[in-house]
DNA sequence: GATATTCGGTATGGTGCATAACAATTATCA
DNA sequence: TGATAATTGTTATGCACCATACCGAATATC
């Protein structure tokens, strides 16, 4: 498996969007002027990590942005079609949410006709999630829009191989670290 | 630059944090008990980007913890020592931090002698950062607790080429995407 | 059948992030 | 010069996310 450089490994990284938006172009008597020096923080994976993932949930939302869904919504849409008839918290622990904070999730989620809880007539305590019409609607046009336009910018940036590389090495990371 | 496998690339992604710890061994009988299928999840960039994140930052806060120190402050402090004579604005535009949300965070670092605000002449708006004696040496200690502790554990992870991958990628996604 | 555990839920607090507004200071320019 | 606009640090405020403790109902354990 081969990766293509995508940038210069040592490349300073740039600004930040608020300072890449609102600096003027660099004058030319200014020597210190404009840029910072990011130092050590450019070989920081932590610092590229948050900020890639930053960058990477704004675009998902503006994707999806017609349909009103956040990664956690769709993550929770994606679930709930492929693991029908389990309760809150089955879906709450694969996907790493609390309990409690599910709760108010869930109610947004159904009251938006997306999904619905059904008390399980084995263990009367908990609740069978269940997408509803509407919602495999909607889980399907989100698919559609993730796949066209969100997931193919980023192929289109690294390329399908590094892409692959990239969200394997991020599955280990979180499997494995 | 070769990239190995560090795992399959389309392997299923293992169940949360909470789900790994808290379930029981996979019983002979149950079949579809145990792990939830992930499905498109696993396909998705920003979920995996997300969750290692957080796996990273985790272990960011454990390394560093005799020092107090939060992956934000790590990155002022870095920030202050690398452009010594910067206001407030312009360390935490370079940041992506909010100038509101920057002051108690300043206020923290300073109450803790880390570092000082200095009231400019050229224009006494604005306060000049810097670090202090003390600011100096916990950042030289955090540095080598991240190097030593943090960053090497992913270098045993993924081995040096593929870290440097994985960096100059989120770098790129980060800046361009 | 008494006790412990699990499930969904409520309440609550901490933290990060975003916007509006303000006083002091500086820049702009008629 | 002087009026107006812009900038700097700051406060206040609200929202979203995350974490813990706790509760009643239902079930499991022994």
């Amino acid at each position: 498996m081969t990766v293509s450089k995508t940038a210069s490994a040592t490349a300073a990284v740039d600004a930040a969007k608020p300072s890449r938006a609102g600096r003027k172009e660099p004058a030319e008597g200014s020597v210190d002027e404009a840029a910072l020096q990011l130092g050590e923080l450019s070989e920081l994976l932590g610092y590229s990590l948050k900020r890639a993932q930053l960058r990477v949930f704004e675009d998902f939302l503006r994707c999806v942005a017609p349909l009103q869904l956040t990664p956690a919504q769709f993550s929770v849409l994606l679930l709930l079609d492929k693991n029908p008839g389990r309760n809150q918290t089955e879906i709450a622990n694969t996907l790493g949410i609390l309990r409690p904070n599910f709760v108010a999730m869930l109610d947004g989620l159904e009251s938006r006709d997306l999904c619905t809880r059904i008390r399980s007539t084995n263990d009367r305590r908990s609740h069978i999630l269940m997408l509803t019409d509407k919602g495999r609607a909607v889980l399907a046009r989100a698919k559609k829009l993730v796949a066209t336009k969100h997931e193919a910018r980023l192929n289109e940036l690294l390329g399908p191989a590094n892409r692959a590389a990239l969200l394997d090495m991020l599955a280990t990371i979180a499997r494995e670290f």
